[in-house]
DNA sequence: GACAACAAAAATGTCGACAATCATGTTAGA
DNA sequence: TCTAACATGATTGTCGACATTTTTGTTGTC
């Protein structure tokens, strides 16, 4: 999922998941004005909390705020989306290093865990538990590396991503199968650096690959509800 | 300095700068408790301006957040350190890459211009503009590379180097000096993406290799106050 | 004398109301 | 009829007051 400790993630981190949510499930198209009353009423919370909502979903890259104007769903270009995927694999590499470094005893079984979740969700069709956890597999791997840095780095980077492949998925939504996650613990199960390293890059070159990086979705910004 | 566009920053940008500098020129120890209404009463704002600047600094690693118990200076350790130059080297090249790829006309006028004013606050021995305007440097390279992402990115890691130099320097400040800024520079007006590069490389380095990143300082915390 | 429970103080968290700003619709003038 | 200035409505920005939590200081008991 999108955050990865439960405990204490404040009430906006609810808001904020639950906009990455819609955001992923395409609910929510790139372009879209996000008024803050109207989250209010929706999330049934203070205009406060939405704000603080907000700019917790700027910092990640996920919306983008203009001054007076409002918020609205960021539309990353392709450079954007280039660099995006660039650093991800560069700091999934720094995690799987560390991970691989020193390993804590209850890794293995969360991760493990973590994946038959994964498994159970996809064999039910859940695709909004599916995308949840996805994400969520490669923030436990930030998490188990036990960076706060790279964790929080990888938050952001996972929400572009996000955002991301729903503007430029070619055919059908990759969502992170766990098969590849299941050869990225078999490879750090068999202290195997070089393998996971590997895998890790596999896997994040084939979800890029399945984008169409080659031209900018045109921007419409304002138009977009009546042209739509 | 800190924020690259002076365009509407926001009235809070301006005390996370003014923050941000008092930690560069070590007013402000890691560690150090950084109380609201104080620091309304400083900065003669309102408490909600503070909290504003608190989140934003927090999202940048600068100080860290601890639910109902307040804000303190951010102590990170070695291996957050490593990892912030090791990711900063990352950026940074792709921002030379970018900048060298599509450099607009301004450019090297505007870069010429910024180095002017490092050697003369270093001539004059003004160290708060020195130290501001070191960071400015390689905020407006990747300003003129045209990336936003590459922007937000690069404030977050210099806010973090900012903070990591001073707790592991060694010797004197090395100021990221203007003279390794100028060869950059005549790299990139000469058209040498691989010299360019390198120049970038190597002042990296020299300002990593300035520090002692042998071992942890130790974490005191609460007790910082008693003890110092 | 030491520990535990309780009370007071201080700091943070939250919310609603008001002010400033921008977008839209209207009207007057050429 | 078209343009421009104005007025209106809607939306964001700001602030101060109140509620909650933590910390500190005190007191009473063992």
């Amino acid at each position: 999922m999108y955050q990865g400790k439960e405990a204490v993630p404040g009430p906006a981190a609810e808001i904020c998941e639950r906009i990455w949510l819609s955001i992923a499930e395409r609910r929510l198209r790139p372009g879209t004005r996000l008024k803050e009353e109207q989250l209010a009423e929706v999330f049934d919370v203070s205009r406060a909390r939405v704000r603080q909502a907000l700019a917790m979903l700027e910092s990640d890259g996920l919306v983008t705020i203009l001054p007076n104007r409002g918020a609205f769903v960021s539309e990353p270009g392709v450079d954007e989306a280039r660099d995006v995927f660039h650093f991800r694999r560069q700091v999934e590499a720094r995690v799987v290093e560390r991970l691989s470094s020193n390993i804590s005893e209850d890794a293995l079984p969360r991760l493990e865990a973590h994946l038959a979740l994964e498994r159970e969700a996809d064999a039910r069709g859940d695709t909004t538990a599916t995308i949840r956890l996805s994400g969520g597999f490669h923030m436990l791997l930030a998490e188990l590396a036990g960076s706060t840095f790279l964790t929080s780095m990888l938050r952001d980077l996972i929400s572009r991503s996000t955002l991301i492949t729903t503007m430029y998925r070619r055919h059908s939504h990759h969502n992170c199968g766990p098969d590849e996650h299941a050869a990225l613990i078999d490879r750090i199960r068999a202290r195997d650096l070089a393998g996971a390293l590997e895998a890790m890059e596999q896997h994040l070159r084939h979800v890029e690959n399945e984008l169409d990086l080659t031209e900018d979705v045109p921007v419409l910004r304002d138009l977009r509800d009546a042209l739509v």
